[in-house]
DNA sequence: CACCAGGCAAGTA
DNA sequence: TACTTGCATGGT
């Protein structure tokens, strides 16, 4: 069980339970600790952001596999690598022209902003960061806040589709909150401001949803959330 | 066979 | 602003 304690939201005046935070202990309890990111270093986490969109991480995996095989999981090997040839390796994590173009995108910010250097990249404070990752064609919310959060450890919450379907099922979003910005705030309202709380929080979202069983549904029998 | 997976951008009205 | 569509492989 984790040692925080529930608060109210800034805005509210009457003391109620804390369902964001409720849920992570449940999620949390049900699961263990997931310890996110799968990948070994901030520049392979940054790949596997863009690889993974609207993608199953083992096709994903496949991808990063075959570049490692073929030791060619280095910015510089990656940025010099014709796009088309790029499209080839990372084939089975699906949309590869698309992704190959996403990333060459990113490898000329990282050219143009910072030198070439991941390291520079990592230690731009969080408010640049996030502007400058959201100026890459390619690159929207989700997958700037994950590589904010988990390559360069920034505290930003990640939101993603798992995400916005738990806290409508929950009663949490209002008809009219389905902005990205607007749920990523509710979020960070009711959370200490916590690096790895932000970290575990996302990853067992996702867990949730691997573990194909509705578990996001406060109605489900096997629920970890049921009853909430 | 259909449906989904850790999105995003571009087009339409 | 609020929908719709293309992008693509591999697992269930």
């Amino acid at each position: 069980m984790v040692s925080i304690h529930s608060r109210t939201n800034s805005l509210n005046i009457s003391v109620q339970p804390n369902k964001i935070l409720t849920i992570y202990q449940r999620l949390l309890d049900h699961f263990g600790r997931q310890n996110w990111w799968p990948g070994d270093t901030p520049f392979e986490i940054i790949v596997g952001a863009i690889l993974t969109q609207n993608t199953n991480w083992t096709n994903v995996r496949k991808a990063i596999d075959a570049l490692k095989h073929e030791d060619l999981l280095s910015y510089e090997k990656l940025r010099d690598l014709p796009i088309e040839f790029l499209a080839e390796k990372i084939r089975p994590c699906g949309y590869f022209n698309l992704k190959a173009a996403r990333l060459h995108n990113l490898f000329q910010l990282i050219e143009t902003q910072y030198d070439g250097e991941i390291s520079y990249l990592l230690d731009t404070p969080v408010e640049q960061l996030r502007e400058d990752l959201l100026s890459v064609k390619g690159i929207g919310p989700e997958t700037a806040d994950s590589i904010l959060l988990y390559a360069a450890e920034k505290p930003t919450f990640v939101v993603d589709t798992y995400t916005y379907r738990i806290l409508s099922r929950h009663g949490i979003l209002a008809e009219d909150e389905a902005d990205y910005h607007e749920i990523q705030t509710i979020i960070t309202d009711s959370l200490p401001e916590d690096i790895l709380l932000y970290n575990e929080y996302h990853a067992l979202i996702v867990r949730t949803g691997k573990e194909n069983c509705k578990k996001t549904n406060p109605r489900c029998e096997s629920c970890p959330l049921k009853g909430y």
